[in-house]
DNA sequence: CAATATATGTTATATTATTACATTATCGAT
DNA sequence: ATCGATAATGTAATAATATAACATATATTG
């Protein structure tokens, strides 16, 4: 049984998290390394953005902490750096939220499964073939073949679940 | 083995378009009738323009049609419509797309689980309870109760499959 | 170092969605 | 029937999200 859920998914509220956006930002960095793609300080910067809050972000709010961070740039600055970051799996797209979040499995070509607390708004992600093959096979019946899938779920996360009956 | 996936989900090119429009108006008619909801002129011009396309239809597109059909409309009036065909269950918002489509089974409290073709746009809507359930308890695993699911799948439909090799 | 490709800056605008408040229509009780 | 309450729609303004088009700068390659 291989892990299927991200380590920082629901974080406890005392994890060290200068470490994990670290972690995620080194990971990153090597992915480039090895692959050839650039990651330059703008698309670190706006990853680092995306990373500091365990929980999706806008693109407006990544450009509004790009300017307190005294950088020159607009709209078209924040969505190409996270059309760079979606592209090569650094981020994902939460479609129903119209926002962002860190991953931090880059070389996983997976489907993201995202699990959002409507608590804590948090975003957990599963990442299971089980439900990607079950989704597929299903579509098959009717003569539909699937290229990409976006599976978003709304719920409460455990962290949550353990505070309302507390 | 139930049906699953509905019966105007990815129509022959020749299936008379004019009756199944006429089917999920009155579906929808009397769904609400039954249920005190109040099916107004407004009501049904929005869930008849969306129908019109087997596939999905933007808000501002409707709006046009709206004042090509002479009603005078803005963004609100097309929205709070589309709220309430959504939320009885006549239409479905694609999160992924920013776009609706109709639904032909009010009845059904189900998760939509879309099949949207890249070829001709057009939406199935899976129902499946085994996919529904299979997240549900992948989620769990984690920890993470589920209250609702947004599944948007892209592919290729069966006809347009067909034309691909013909 | 020149030529090319890639990334970023900048302005403007397109697209999607909501807020706030006025008006009209419907429903229920008298 | 009509009054009062509730729900629906009209209307104007604006918020929030995203892209187009073109200029400039930075990196990569020969």
């Amino acid at each position: 049984m291989t892990k299927n859920i991200s380590a920082t998914a629901f974080p406890s509220h005392e994890h060290d998290h200068a470490a994990c956006i670290a972690e995620a930002l080194d990971a990153a960095q090597q992915h480039c390394d090895r692959h050839g793609l650039r990651f330059t300080p703008l698309r670190r910067q706006v990853l680092e953005i995306v990373w500091s809050r365990h929980a999706p972000i806008g693109a407006y709010e990544i450009l509004d902490e790009l300017r307190n961070e005294s950088r020159a740039a607009a709209p078209p600055t924040v969505y190409r750096a996270l059309e760079f970051l979606v592209d090569h799996g650094f981020a994902h797209k939460i479609e129903s939220l119209n926002a962002f979040v860190g991953c931090d499995r880059p070389d996983s070509d997976h489907v993201g499964q995202f699990l959002i607390c409507g608590e804590c708004h948090q975003v957990g992600e599963l990442d299971d073939p089980e439900i990607a093959k079950l989704i597929a096979k299903k579509a098959k019946t009717v003569g539909f073949d699937v290229s990409h899938q976006t599976i978003e779920v709304r719920g409460l996360c455990r962290n949550c679940a353990g505070e309302r009956h507390a």
